[in-house]
RNA sequence: GGCGCUAUGGUGUAGUUGGUUAACACGCCGCCCUCUCAAGGCGGAGACCACGGGUUCGAGCCCCGUUAGCGCUGCCA
């Protein structure tokens, strides 16, 4: 029998990325085991569905590179079987009809709320199926329904005994039936309940490993119990380990506000893959030491084996810009940039540099050999895709912004810079060929008859030519920018414009 | 409150059927390289393996307890 997994995100805001976590898991795995991957919109919360949120899981996992096999299922559309499942489960006694009025809760307490009536039940000792309509006859139960009496349907839960599974992360997990109340399935309005709805759909859709986060482990003995009334054999389960926030809290969007969001990181010039490597490694590891690896070698490797039990920690800082997530993420985007193929990496730059209107055609054709070159060269020190249209931008465009830290460093601390940088124009319009090596050696020789320090005029350059104090070596940069830009730049009185206010 | 899960350096993780100086990556510090900053190379600090008891010749690995964190406990998903 071939595998069947499915990602079920409900589409109630941005794609956090411990859902995107799920998502790669249950893909690495079905790919691993030539299964197939499905995808399965939970949208049966009406009131907190958006389409805007469906469309971001959509675009998140086509981010990923995480296509799936299969139509879209939206789980909306299975109201109606949904519906005529629970009625089934009456008829077949599984299940009863709760004529017991709903009772308001306000959302903003709500844990609170469920959290005081636990405490409640069980200093009390109050039994779970104490439901006075449980027992009710099924003639009573019919007549009340057909005189349109509103119920909810819950299931039958036997009153000794326990359910059992074995999770593929966390083992044989037990639980007694004195623990599972008996839980609904059909709201008093006739609409039908996660537990349910999940249940039947994974029926609907073959699934044959159900692979999701922990917070389900001790509600899969609910939904147990629901395949049982069905008398269909429930799937393989394999709960993954939360992701946390630095204070082992829950990691959320109001609280922790962008970081956890999927979308962010492509907004901020994330490499997919190395998200996608980094995402890998949470909760999971393979039998090597090697922790870059492309999608084919996390999927050659990947197994439920590797998921660790323990929740992870998404390390990053609220109060610290340059570690805005984890800093290991960062570090391997920027291994990812600076090792990647160009190839690769050139189409993802040509979107960068578009949105920022630093793209010129030319650089696919008769620029295309200079663009790689220049990428190439700027590309090792970079952390994100942004950092080519931002700290780059000097190198596709002559308008560019000088930092004022660059400019007190290289510039203004020596005035005689003034004077000495157009005479090195002067030098570099002379130089033949326009090579890093010649470049070298006409700056040497230079500073040499100036009687000054080769390093301040390479320094003093490179904020002339790059508006920055840290770059790339300062004759490749030189042979990159062009002559003619170069000796513009040096040129420039732009740079000391603002000596005095400094 | 009840039930469940988890517990290895700051973070992510390895630690094979219990047996060496507890390993790797990120981060941090230093040195080298050097025109700056990275990268790279080399080295370093940092974990009495949550705590307390056992079992054993021997435990991070097994057992019990404690503590802490997390999850579930809803006519949310």
């Amino acid at each position: 029998m071939t595998i069947r997994v499915r990602f079920a995100p409900s589409p109630t805001g941005y794609l956090h990325i411990g859902s995107a976590r799920t998502a790669l898991f249950n893909w690495l795995y079905a790919r691993n085991v030539g299964g197939r991957f499905l995808l399965r919109i939970e949208d049966t919360d009406v009131q907190r569905s958006t389409e805007a949120s469906t469309r971001s899981i959509i675009e998140g996992l086509e981010w990923l590179g995480l296509n799936y096999d299969e139509e879209i299922v939206f789980q909306s559309a299975n109201f109606e079987k949904h519906r005529a499942a629970a009625l089934r489960l009456i008829e077949a006694g599984t299940a009863y009809r709760d004529f017991t009025p709903k009772a308001e809760r306000s959302d903003a307490d709500i844990k609170q709320g469920i959290a005081d009536r636990a405490r409640a039940a069980s200093a009390e000792g109050t039994d779970h199926r104490s439901n006075p309509y449980r027992e009710l006859s099924m003639e009573e139960s019919n007549r009340r329904a057909a005189a349109g009496e509103p119920f909810a349907v819950r299931l039958k839960v036997a009153p000794e005994g326990s359910t059992r599974f074995e999770d593929a992360v966390y083992g044989t997990q037990e639980r007694s039936y004195a623990e599972i109340e008996d839980l609904v399935l059909l709201r008093s309005d006739s609409h039908p309940l996660y537990n349910l709805s999940v249940v039947l759909d994974d029926i609907e859709m073959g699934i044959t490993d159900v692979i999701r986060g922990q917070d389900h482990l001790t509600n899969t003995h609910k939904q147990i119990l629901i395949y049982e009334a069905l008398g269909v054999a429930p799937p393989r389960f394999a709960h993954l380990p939360l992701i946390l926030a630095p204070n082992k809290g829950k990691l959320s969007k109001r609280k922790h506000g962008e970081v956890v969001s999927l979308t962010t990181y492509r907004d901020r010039g994330f490499v997919p893959g190395a998200f996608r490597n980094f995402l890998a490694l949470l909760g999971w590891s393979p039998d090597t030491d090697q922790e870059i690896m492309t999608l084919e070698e996390l999927t050659r490797k990947f197994s439920l084996a590797g998921i660790g039990r323990a929740n992870a920690v998404f390390n990053f800082s609220e109060s610290d810009p340059r570690q805005w997530t984890d800093a290991k993420a960062l570090w391997m985007n920027a291994e990812y940039i600076r090792t990647m193929p160009l190839a690769e990496l050139v189409p993802m730059l040509k979107a960068e540099l578009r949105a920022s209107k630093l793209w010129r055609e030319e650089y696919e054709e008769d620029e295309r050999e200079w663009f790689e070159k220049t990428v190439d060269l700027i590309r090792q020190r970079f952390f994100t895709l942004k950092d080519f249209s931002e700290q780059g931008r000097a190198y596709f465009s002559d308008d560019f912004d000088f930092d004022p830290a660059a400019q007190k460093k290289n510039l203004y601390k020596e005035p005689r810079l003034k004077e000495l940088l157009p005479d090195l124009a002067a030098k570099l319009e002379e130089v033949e060929p326009w090579t890093a090596a010649d470049i070298e050696a006409a700056l040497r020789a230079y500073a040499d008859e100036a009687n000054v320090k080769a390093g301040l005029l390479i320094n003093a350059s490179r904020t002339m030519l790059t508006g920055h104090a840290v770059g790339p070596s300062m004759f490749e940069v030189f042979e990159v920018i062009g002559r003619e830009r170069s000796v513009v730049r040096l040129r420039s009185a732009l740079p000391w414009s603002d000596m005095e206010s400094m």
